[in-house]
RNA sequence: GGCGCCGUACCCAAGAGGUAAGGGAGAGGUCUGCAAAACCUUUAUGCAUCGGUUCGAUUCCGAUCGGCGCCUCCA
């Protein structure tokens, strides 16, 4: 398969390290508030990666770390301090709000069929590591300590900004922020702090600099190669980390290992609105739970996803939301009618080698989609395609349209008419509210008719007559 | 100031140097007492604008306009 390598800005074909595993590191999210839709786009990305890894017959580790330290109590935004501030008042710790925001994420993930990773690592958990490979870098002669903290010069290390393609004398420092004038390069970072820039920072430990806390990037290049080696295969993350964090990792890493640390970078972009990208201080801050309390099943958001280029901005909307559930629910009715057309439990279709060959050839071009670098906007095409093929007899239709989902992850093999999570009463009321319309027919009294449909439809039930009688179904 | 991305039908969104996937929405038709559903058909001579390269560009190059991202924690 080909990944777009952001060293590089290439395409290239994916050579693993080792035969058929993949270590892959994806970078985590920051638990201090919820995660937003536009966070949460870049998971559903990294969910497709492993699956269509996995798929391709590799065995991944993934790999994921929650950063439970940092800037935990140097957020300044308004809208979620109440929640550390009561917690405090409570006799909270920091630990408890980033434990508690860590289950809010694993929740919206697996509402969203997001694969729990094969490892998820706490940045808390591994301060010793950090501080091993902090002495690494400093063995290596890539530090200085100023001001009470420890710094990476970043002109001792040659390669540093390749990844984002920085060329230092070209870049305006401080165009944003002020520069902190302990530095001796405006881009050397900070791996060890015993000075925190935050009044009360809520936690620190103690190490060979001091006591303090670990630096904004060391986390990774520690965690990563404590589970996944010194070097290995994929690191993704969002497009927003190519310049500082990525490039800051790689820096370190390799200043501590004296090697290439990783083969292919992946990054997603990002989910934006009218006015740009999701954020808290434009007050477009989108949960999953917003979705969820307008009426929409957390699936509607991954087919959205779906929908788009992971490299490509896609644009939300409320309507593109809409569009987004409507073709979920038509993809689930069809799921629904070719079970009934199939005629057998799922579990008894062939196997995917087991297909007829035309149902097959849209296999291997969904395959072919997701090879070219997971284009799944193709991959969604070929699923329509193959769907709408009256020459697909109905077992291998549905054989296939399973065997995508593996990577869709859109729980069509669960798909079942919705109809059948209706109570039995309302059921007997809305067969004998058919009884008695089908006598209103008989007579001809057509206004009757049409007022008991007119009754059961502005109850969301839609009759439907069929040559063999009348049905009904939920109105989506 | 530096770096990068994008601009495709009503909406979302693929794609490709040789004549525009897919989904949503709309329209027409079949069916129906009428609907609904389903099925069939259909909706860009056109891919921001202007130049250039080419037998040929929407796809390559340049310029312009517009939008967005990164250079600060950030998916």
């Amino acid at each position: 398969m080909y990944l777009f390598n952001t060293m590089g800005r290439s395409l290239q074909r994916f050579e693993p390290l080792h035969d058929h595993k993949v270590g892959f590191y994806g970078c985590g999210p920051t638990v201090y508030n919820f995660a937003h839709i536009g966070n949460l786009r870049t998971y559903i990305f990294e969910d497709i990666l492993v699956r269509t890894l996995r798929r391709f017959g590799y065995d991944v580790t993934h790999v994921m770390n929650i950063t439970d330290v940092g800037h935990l109590t140097g957020d300044d935004d308004t809208g979620e301090d109440k929640m550390v501030r009561s917690a405090r008042e409570r006799g909270s710790s920091v630990l408890e709000i980033a434990q508690f925001y860590t289950d809010a994420f694993f929740v919206d993930t697996q509402r969203l069929n997001i694969n729990r990773p094969t490892i998820v690592c706490k940045a808390t958990d591994h301060i010793q590591d950090m501080i091993d490979l902090i002495q690494r870098i400093e063995a290596n002669g890539y530090t200085y300590f100023a001001g009470g903290n420890l710094y990476f010069d970043v002109s001792k290390f040659e390669h540093y900004g390749e990844l984002a393609g920085l060329q230092l004398d070209q870049l305006k420092a401080g165009a944003r922020i002020e520069i902190d004038p302990n530095k001796r390069n405006p881009f050397d970072f900070v791996l060890w702090f015993t000075k925190s820039k935050f009044e009360n920072q809520a936690l620190l430990w103690d190490s060979p600099w001091g006591r303090g806390y670990p630096g904004w990037h060391i986390e990774c290049s520690a965690m990563s190669m404590k589970y996944l080696g010194e070097q290995f295969d994929i690191h993704a993350g969002g497009v927003d980390h190519i310049a500082v964090h990525h490039t800051n990792e790689i820096a370190q890493s390799e200043a501590a290992t004296g090697h290439k640390w990783v083969n292919y970078w992946m990054h997603a972009e990002f989910l934006v609105l009218d006015k740009g990208k999701m954020s808290k201080s434009s007050g477009s801050f989108l949960t999953l739970q917003t979705l969820v309390d307008k009426g929409y099943d957390p699936l509607d958001y991954r087919y959205f996803c779906l929908g788009g280029h992971y490299r490509s901005q896609l644009s939300f909307s409320w309507e593109g939301l809409d569009q987004a559930r409507a073709a979920r629910l038509a993809l689930v009715d069809r799921v629904v009618a070719l079970k009934e057309a199939a005629g057998q439990p799922a579990h008894s279709l062939a196997r995917p080698e087991q297909i007829g060959a035309a149902a097959k050839a849209y296999l291997q071009a969904f395959d072919d989609a997701l090879s070219d670098d997971l284009a799944m906007p193709r991959a969604l095409a070929q699923v329509w395609t193959m769907l709408k093929d009256t020459e697909i007899p109905p077992a291998d239709a549905l054989a296939c349209i399973l065997d995508m989902d593996r990577v869709l992850g859109l729980s069509l093999d669960a798909a079942e008419k919705r109809e059948a999570s209706v109570d039995a009463e309302t059921v007997r009321w809305i067969e004998d509210m058919i009884r008695r319309r089908a006598a209103a027919k008989k007579a001809r009294d057509y206004a009757a008719a049409d007022a008991i449909r007119n009754e059961l439809k502005a109850k969301g039930i839609q009759l439907e007559d069929r040559p063999d009688g009348t049905s009904w179904k939920l109105t989506n």
